[in-house]
RNA sequence: CGGGGAUUGGCGCAGUUGGUAGCGCGCGCGGUUUGGGACCGCGAGGUCGAAGGUUCGAGUCCUUUAUCCCCGACCA
């Protein structure tokens, strides 16, 4: 992408009307436009940035055997009435409105009532389980106050996972799997080393659900670490009992802020009993479902590794998810210096490597500003210095010392050849 | 939903005891520049969040209201 021709521009004042860091620096450098609050727009590099969080998550729920559909946003009362949550004093999120002819619509702020639904159409033997679905669909919800910026919106991508069973051993399995499906994805985005899976409060059917919390400043919740023993415990289920249960002591145990990346739940068979939700067994006979739901929160884990990485000149994005690979700038506009940069960009697009290329007639300091605040991985430039030397110079975003390559090596570099 | 703060060109801000809106950035044109956000000249751009009121006169005072941010509550 040539940066004269990108859809958004970077601002050298920060919105003051945002405080978190995640949107000051989002929209500063243009990933997302703020339409009120708690509702931004992703622009061609935020789309870009989301959907790099979006293959590895895809990646990795296709490989424990999810398969990907699409929901609806617009929702039916009737699904919903079912298991009393239709009810605006059982779920105070919902935004609903009212078809021409005076029909109850809500908005999907959950989808486990509708993946219910629907599954009934497709599941009716034993042989047909288990089933895993999962979506990427931006959710809906009313939430009192919005607030930190994209970490907590009304309408925000949530990538959502729902598990049928024929039993608690098979549901388990999968629980097991997604968990270190979960794992992997952190790892890849580059959170996984502060992310831990943390014993929450459950709902009905289990004593504790699994979240996946990062320690983040910026977050909502306070987690109990005991890091010999990899055990982490959500501050709201932190009661003697529950330390009995782990076998940790109290002053074991180290508080951090974190920020709720991911949610797993076991529903065993309550919402399936609710919803009259079975299948045949083997013996001939009705059997409820066992259900798991299982989501991430893809436009939240954006924000969090804005907050988690950012420095005091800007966004660094880890590789995985940044929105390009290498932000090239050119610096100066004289014959030699376009025809290299024009060259090289041409070679490392076709080659596969994600380029921003910064052809704008702009000073070098405000190119290697921009490069900075947009927060791509490596920079490397092209001027009349670095024809005359025979090198390209390329830099870190995470570094401060520049480096010298040949163009061989530069292409060594970014595996091509 | 309770408490606090804010709202003035696209963005960031100033605006005195009420006297008819200004600065920086950005933008357009011309020129000089080019390795960490250059400079000069000219120019465009504002019903001061909205509605009422007080006043000869309101960005400024009063009332109502909308929106945004923060703290708290909430987060199945």
């Amino acid at each position: 992408m040539k940066l004269s021709k990108l859809f958004t521009k970077t601002s050298k004042s920060v919105p003051t009307d945002e405080t978190s860091k995640n949107a000051q620096l989002l929209i500063q450098a243009g990933y997302v436009y703020k339409v009120m609050a708690g509702v931004y727009a992703y622009t061609p590099l935020g789309l870009k940035v989301l959907e790099n969080v979006k293959q590895i998550v895809r990646e990795e729920m296709n490989g424990i055997g999810g398969q990907e559909l699409i929901m609806s946003s617009l929702q039916k009362r009737s699904t919903w009435e079912e298991t009393g949550r239709w009810d605006d004093e059982v779920v105070d999120v919902w935004f609903k409105s009212l078809l021409k002819d005076g029909t109850e619509v809500g908005f999907g702020w959950s989808h486990e009532e509708a993946v219910i639904e629907m599954t009934k159409q497709y599941l009716s033997s034993y042989k047909d389980l288990p089933i895993n679905v999962y979506q990427f669909q931006t959710k809906l919800r009313n939430e009192l106050r919005a607030k930190s910026g994209i970490m907590r919106g009304r309408e925000f991508v949530m990538k959502d996972m729902y598990s049928c069973s024929v039993d608690a051993a098979q549901h388990d399995k999968f629980y097991e799997d997604c968990i270190e499906a979960y794992k992997r994805v952190y790892d890849r985005l580059g959170i996984g080393k502060d992310t831990y899976v943390t014993f929450a409060s459950g709902g009905a059917f289990t004593k504790f659900s699994h979240e996946f919390q990062t320690i983040c400043d910026a977050g909502e919740d306070v987690i109990y670490l005991h890091r010999e023993k990899n055990i982490a415990i959500n501050e709201e289920v932190l009661d003697d009992a529950t330390l009995a249960d782990l076998d940790v002591k109290r002053e074991d145990l180290e508080k951090v802020k974190t920020a709720e990346v991911g949610n797993i739940f076991n529903f065993g068979t309550q919402k399936s009993e609710e919803t009259n939700f079975v299948f045949t067994n083997e013996q001939g006979e009705q059997q409820h479902v066992y259900l798991g739901s299982y989501g991430i929160g893809i436009t939240r884990v954006m924000g969090v590794i804005v907050e988690k990485f950012a420095d005091e000149r800007g966004i660094v994005w880890p590789e995985a998810v940044a929105p390009a690979k290498i932000y090239l700038a050119r610096l100066g506009n004289g014959d030699k210096v376009v025809e290299a940069a024009d060259e090289l960009y041409a070679q490392l697009t076709s080659a596969g490597t994600s380029v921003l290329y910064d052809d704008r007639d702009m000073r070098p300091g405000e190119k290697f500003a921009d490069a900075d605040l947009l927060g791509i991985p490596y920079r490397i430039v092209i001027s009349e210095k670095t024809i005359e030397a025979g090198n390209i110079e390329i830099k870190a975003r995470s570094e401060t010392s520049v480096e010298h390559l040949s163009k061989p090596e530069l292409m060594q570099k970014f595996g091509i050849v």
